[in-house]
DNA sequence: AACCATACGGAGGCCCCCTCCGGTTTGTCA
DNA sequence: TGACAAACCGGAGGGGGCCTCCGTATGGTT
């Protein structure tokens, strides 16, 4: 969207000429309103044709279902790091907390996305690596902040916990309170203190 | 497998002539077979190969992909309910945590099929339902007996907690011990006091 | 043994992913 | 502005997977 690229969207490389890079934008926007409606499997021929684009043009753009996936994918990852940053400076447990309820929102709509990709990808796909990078940096000071504070035990690691609401946020449920009931009981579950 | 049919059993209705029998588990042994080795997205061509069967009898028993998923998930479900009773017992914390760790071991090689499933069915299919309230009754005299004892807050129930559990188990990754710990921390959260 | 219901099997239709290549558009340089 | 090369567009068609249809074979019964 703009010229800042940050992370993982330095892997995906644009088209040129203008004509190239319209194009470019209208299937991506075309490819997001379909899967945000549509859910699964999308066909690419119903997505160039969202787009008013030819399916050829479609696959010089994304070389294959992939590519296409991937792009989208970034573009999600980069949304879910920049809203790290804004809740950094409120209360330590808040600011986590606040950040895994974004994620669980955020996440409930595109599990069908991920569930895709990971057919085509190896979990150590580049791409993959990449994002997950991103999103531990981000993640981080919240986590640390927490700790450094004695709210979070010291023996979880910014991606032990990220893969955990990853996992909550992809529950299928058409009850998106529940979801959030279950994140709060595993939530707590990083303030435990075998103390007792 | 045997004469004996629980819950979600009852579901799948079995062929009635010895030809057809034999073919029908030579397709369920196939399936399943090719679904631990391949993972996702095995073709029925293959399937029916395997068992030594064309493809037409194959969709003489299972009219549709998703009637040989849902079979074999059945088959799975009924695996892990059988497998709480022989938890009870012994002391309530173990025995849930037991049962919930045989939980990521089992579930951790099958989300495919699952996943799979998910796209064809609603949440709310019998099917689900089903299979839903057959886990909920296995595992609602565990999660009870650590509640009374004290060892569980009152404020989740069954369901949450499958549902958690289940989040975790799917979490891809390839390296099984990761996600035990994450299961832990987040099964500590169900024993977490808010008094402190 | 003869008969009928049931079951078998594979050719073929349809849809989707992807490739290929002739025609068109864009940007540039004189 | 005009013309050329590079970049781009688009749709016909190949290939594979899911599923249907129907002629043939087999199991069970009288």
């Amino acid at each position: 969207m703009s010229t800042t690229e940050t992370g993982a969207q330095a892997l995906i490389t644009r088209p040129q000429r203008a004509d190239a890079r319209r194009n470019y934008e209208k299937i991506l926007t075309a490819a997001r309103q379909a899967f945000a409606e549509g859910g699964e499997s999308t066909a690419l021929e119903e997505i160039a044709r969202r787009a008013g684009v030819g399916i050829g043009t479609l696959y010089r753009h994304f070389p294959h279902r992939q590519a296409l996936l991937e792009a989208l994918y970034v573009g999600e990852v980069e949304e879910m790091c920049r809203s790290a940053a804004d809740l950094d400076g409120s209360d330590p447990w808040e600011a986590l907390n606040g950040w895994f309820e974004r994620f669980i929102a955020y996440i409930g709509t595109k599990h069908a996305l991920a569930a895709e990709l990971q057919n085509y990808l190896d979990l150590d796909a580049p791409l993959f690596q990449l994002c997950r990078t991103s999103l531990f940096e981000a993640g981080e000071p919240l986590l640390k902040n927490a700790q450094e504070a004695g709210l979070v035990r010291p023996d979880v690691s910014i991606g032990d916990v990220i893969q955990m609401v990853v996992g909550i946020a992809k529950i299928p449920s058409r009850d998106p309170e529940l979801n959030e009931h279950i994140l709060r009981v595993a939530l707590d579950g990083l303030r435990y203190q075998a103390d007792a």
